[in-house]
DNA sequence: CTGAAAGCGCTAACAG
DNA sequence: CTGTTAGCGCTTTCAG
């Protein structure tokens, strides 16, 4: 173990601290702050006698002091339900698009669609001081939502449009998106419409598209046939199983709506295996149009979201600050695709 | 603009500090402090007033102060190329796993593939002072590993296993990753083998696979009959047109080696769509054993890689500290699947 | 059980 | 052009 007094300029047991930087360039703290910064009003020899001693030192600058000294940090917040559905990766993706070359940085929590979970990453990303967040839903409790309005900075609700927001949103009304894949689906002729899905307790926004789903069914003298839901994370293998059960009950179906695309691959797998010509006599629609819709071997229907664009309207968003009259909501409508 | 002067207890012009809760609670900042940490040796009385004071002003601790003044965070920074690829997104969700309820925090930061954007995001981390570090590969440039060698901090390298470790390493060797899968796919009879892969050149981890899969071939005296490579992002859509375009040259392959799964998956529905039967006549080899391929409507072969048990084991290795003899290198060899 | 003082590393504001 | 002072919000001493 080295002791302090051991220490030399190359030595790593302590990471250089503008101060070491400072003595080793034979200038005040004050100077080699601003060399560093590039600020104006520094004489070329002192930039360079900094500039040296920092690299030699390997100087990383303490964003800790820097932001609790500047009353205020370059970061901004995203709270995300899940990682491993890719369509908040791409969300993720846009956000980090938006960011680079701001200056600004992005730091995200995830919650597992879990409303505890969700109130201690939020906590612990204000005890951060970002400059801004963004969170997913509109639907947050109470407790959380209060303690977001008294955070005094901007906050971006993202991914769904129904409800009241806190300050700004971006999103799409998944109600609407749910009706108008019901509407399309109907005009495509079917009527024997049965509905997939997963994790509709936590997921608000697939609950919302299916209720959106069948109130348009509704609305046409139609009712969901049959339906399969389970509480499992939603992947191809759930959406396989579910679908084999209903087609089991209901084998007439024309048309099965799912909760996302993810469930619909494994329905179209279900298909495939079980000799079931898809679309024609079974329709299969998802939602977000994800990039492998495009190249399975038959057509589905799915409703494109702009998740990448989302991601990236509400880092601006906070970018832009809190003027006054600035719009504060933005619709991303999906685009429905009937394969 | 409200002046300071207007502020009250439930003002939100700027965040209670442990000042304002202690000055409503009636007790000094000392007292307010270890009363909100629940240290021992504190009156039930204050400990009540801090509490309520607290919620009434809805105070949130500040961890740039808390941090700069502990002189250690409670951070864990994430350094991955992608995370539009789900297989990262699968890590970090280890890594969430494996940090809840420890108390500390994770940090990502994405690098596109980009050796820069890696310099870049590794120093921004580092300016976090985060307690440890977890990057993907070991394939820094000398600068990058300069910066973190000088750290001081507990580096986790993952992913992989081929090279020469800055400090801990959990992963896989991915060049015979590659290799097992040649020998696998050649033991199940295959000898005209052709490979499809994207950004070989960025994704160090595929192109090793790639070069031992290669290598082994070699060694039982046969060679790449053709190949697809392409410098986009590995997709479905990619893998399906690739796959296509190499089958149009050599119709007579009887298996395909592809950079990874979601590229296989295209290829499957290649072969699907052209009538050619899987994996009779061609074999699919994918690699990463992600949830898809077990609901796939044909059978293909793949790596399963343990990318979950990955992520909580280097959190593990920076929780554990630094202790002497503690063995700093974890093989998590993925299993062959051929369907 | 409680409080006052000092300091973490940095920068804004003010003197030279 | 350069340096000094003060302070960001918290905790760790050290005294009561």
């Amino acid at each position: 173990m080295k002791k302090p007094s051991d220490r030399t300029a190359s030595d790593t047991v302590r990471r250089a601290t503008l101060e070491d930087v400072a003595r080793l360039a034979g200038v005040s703290k004050m100077t080699a702050s601003r060399a560093l910064r590039g600020a104006a009003d520094v004489s070329k020899t002192s930039i360079e006698k900094v500039q040296v001693a920092a690299a030699h030192v390997g100087y990383v600058g303490n964003n800790l002091a820097l932001s609790l000294s500047a009353q205020q940090t370059n970061l901004i917040g995203v709270v995300i339900p899940s990682l491993t559905n890719i369509v908040f990766a791409e969300v993720l993706s846009g956000v980090a698009d938006a960011v680079e070359g701001t200056g600004r940085q992005s730091v995200f929590g995830v919650t597992d669609y879990d409303p505890d979970k969700e109130y201690q990453a939020i906590r612990n990303m204000l005890s951060w001081r970002p400059a801004g967040l963004i969170v997913t839903g509109l639907d947050q409790p109470d407790k959380t939502r209060r303690l977001l309005e008294a955070a005094d900075i901007p906050i971006v609700q993202i991914m769904d449009l129904d409800g009241d927001p806190i300050d700004a949103v971006v999103g799409l009304s998944q109600t609407r998106a749910g009706a108008d894949m019901a509407l399309a689906l109907i005009t495509a002729g079917r009527r024997k419409i049965g509905y997939v899905g997963c994790s509709l307790n936590r997921d608000t926004r697939a609950y919302k598209r299916r209720a959106g789903f069948v109130e348009a069914l509704d609305q046409n003298g139609l009712t969901l046939v049959g339906e399969r839901c389970s509480d499992a994370p939603s992947t191809a293998q759930e959406g396989r199983a579910l679908t084999a059960d209903l087609l089991g009950q209901f084998p007439d179906l024309d048309c099965i709506y799912f909760s996302n695309d993810d469930m619909a691959m494994g329905g179209v797998f279900h298909c495939m295996s079980a000799g079931i010509q898809v679309p024609d006599s079974i329709m299969i629609a998802g939602f977000n149009g994800l990039d492998f819709v495009d190249s399975l071997p038959v057509k589905i229907a799915t409703s494109r979201t702009q998740r990448r664009e989302i991601g990236r309207r509400a880092v601006q968003i906070i970018n832009d600050g809190v003027a006054d009259g600035v719009q504060r909501s933005f619709d991303f409508p999906p685009m429905i695709d009937l394969g």
